[in-house]
DNA sequence: ATCATCGCTTGTGTTTTGCAAGTGATTGCA
DNA sequence: TGCAATCACTTGCAAAACACAAGCGATGAT
């Protein structure tokens, strides 16, 4: 039995605190992964191949190591595709898409105070 | 003269495209830099030793060098206060007062999203 | 004069990242 | 049937970032 004053006070394992704000950068709080989640929101893409052809140029082993986590975090599932028993295929879980909001703040943050970004492929997507 | 071509596709210097998404991250995409801002917005910090204070535990180089980028990028200034000439006051500038709107995004996903986030001294001012 | 407070810096060891290369299971094609 | 190409990674290693503890200089209070 837990004592009242304890409860809305205790942190999750692995976590900081029990801030949302703390907890939700513990997850998706990094440099790589939000941008897997955008590739996949508003880009579309599903394959491990693809990811690596954005501009950013992110590493193999930071993409396999965030795509495990964000699949052992539920907001991505992994499953092989066409009669490739070897090809995977990465998409959002519901939490995952609940991201959207989050990225287009980012974007619209971005381009409200960032000078010189600019984006054609990704305006229309913003909206 | 620059190609017509080459123009929104251009990246500035030190980011790693010109994405705006991807430019934000740059700026405040790691662990501890929106918890910063989290605790000057939510909870009017504006002391080194406050930003100590907060449940995360941050250490006091980090904290350091995360105020000097955040003054460095214009999302927050620095001053002494009171009359002691070494005692510095931290304040959000307008960019970083923007920045409160992903702050909430951030809340609330991670309310809705992570099982036992709950943070009674955050609640009332994210709604 | 001594002590506490504030805002840091410095040193040390650990963890994470970036980069390059390689691996194994296919698949397509001659 | 052989052989190169593709895909989804893993491994190794150096560089950077981080966590932790200690210390430091300026100020103010006693």
């Amino acid at each position: 039995m837990k004592k009242i004053s304890e409860r809305g006070g205790q942190k999750a394992a692995g976590r900081r605190s029990s801030c949302p704000i703390a907890c939700a950068l513990d997850l998706v709080g990094d440099k790589w992964t939000l941008l897997i989640v955008r590739d996949m929101h508003y880009l579309g893409k599903t394959r491990f191949e693809e990811f690596l052809a954005s501009p950013e140029k992110i590493s193999t082993n930071i993409l396999a190591s965030r795509l495990k986590t964000l699949e052992a975090n539920g907001l991505v599932t992994k499953s092989p595709y066409g009669n490739h028993s070897q090809r995977m295929s990465y998409e959002l879980t519901a939490s995952g898409k609940s991201l959207a909001g989050l990225l287009r703040r980012f974007a619209q943050w971005g381009l409200e105070n960032i000078p010189e970004t600019a984006t054609p492929e990704f305006k229309s997507a913003t909206k």
